[in-house]
DNA sequence: TCCTAGATAGGAATTATTCCTAGTTCCGTT
DNA sequence: AACGGAACTAGGAATAATTCCTATCTAGGA
């Protein structure tokens, strides 16, 4: 799905599509090309205002909260005491890898079905919504440079 | 596990165990008995202020972080945008099921093991420390409370 | 008991988020 | 194309969450 559907789909939902929101998806949208990386509101907001820089904090998050509440923007939380936000394509349901090094996170593509199946049984009368699965650990790039300072320690 | 144990630990390993931190534990230790609910930082202030009146916030937050470190903390979120905490015990790890409308929260006796290992061949170089799996939705009680809500809509 | 590295209180500073209000604008209707 | 109004925005102020600073205190080893 295309940035350009997004905005269909919104304007088809009665949502008005300032500037200022399009921007905001923008910046979502762009966040999730190549590493998939949720951002921080600070993140976008700075995105934003490259092009239009008067617009306030008090905007990106009044577009985060609306998305959100339109199933379109998750949050996500990597334990970093950060808020960090995300598009929800259609299908678009995915998990993340994250470096509790450099912060940065990788798109999984696996679910853990069978387990929200479990879940179900062992509580029949919970209305399951959504699920979240994260893997945190250390990134390839981040064991190799910690070696090195490992490295450098023993050399001296 | 029972907090003393803890206790005992924390001193092997060469922790200052001072009556603030061990009020946290305290707070921490009972939040996770019966219904299993993380808490936020300001709620174990709380806790911690009905024996210790001058505590600050500062001494919350450093002795959780000091926790975190160890280990024997960890931080959960529920997508309300606020920080949690847990105390991780000796094989304490779970999940959470997370009700969305009142933010209770219900301990998970799941995990989606298999899940991790496919993550370990989707990523061989990556070293996986931990992992989290949270289910969200509506708990039982919440579902009724809007089906009256929806009720008395209806019968007006 | 003494000593001191490490911990604390309390207030100030910083950061994150939301509120408030006067003015602006998107977009359906004409 | 212009109009009208509900919805949106900027900007500053308010609030909440978290961390910093420093003088003082203390847990626990010697």
């Amino acid at each position: 799905m295309l940035l350009e559907d997004v905005l269909k789909e919104l304007r088809k939902a009665g949502i008005r599509l300032t500037p200022q929101r399009q921007e905001v998806l923008q910046a979502l949208f762009d966040g999730l090309q190549g590493e998939c990386q949720p951002q921080s509101a600070e993140e976008i907001l700075q995105v934003v205002r490259k092009r239009y820089p008067g617009v306030s904090p008090d905007t990106v998050y009044r577009t985060l909260g609306t998305f959100k509440k339109l199933g379109l923007v998750r949050e996500v939380n990597f334990r970093d005491g950060c808020r960090r936000f995300e598009l929800v394509l259609q299908g678009g349901h995915h998990h993340h890898l994250v470096c509790l090094r450099c912060g940065r996170s990788r798109e999984l593509p696996f679910c853990p079905a069978d387990c929200l199946v479990r879940v179900q049984e062992y509580c029949p009368d919970f209305e399951i919504e959504d699920h979240a699965f994260t893997v945190f650990g250390y990134c390839p790039k981040c064991r190799e440079e910690s070696r090195d300072v490992f490295r450098e320690t023993v050399e001296v």
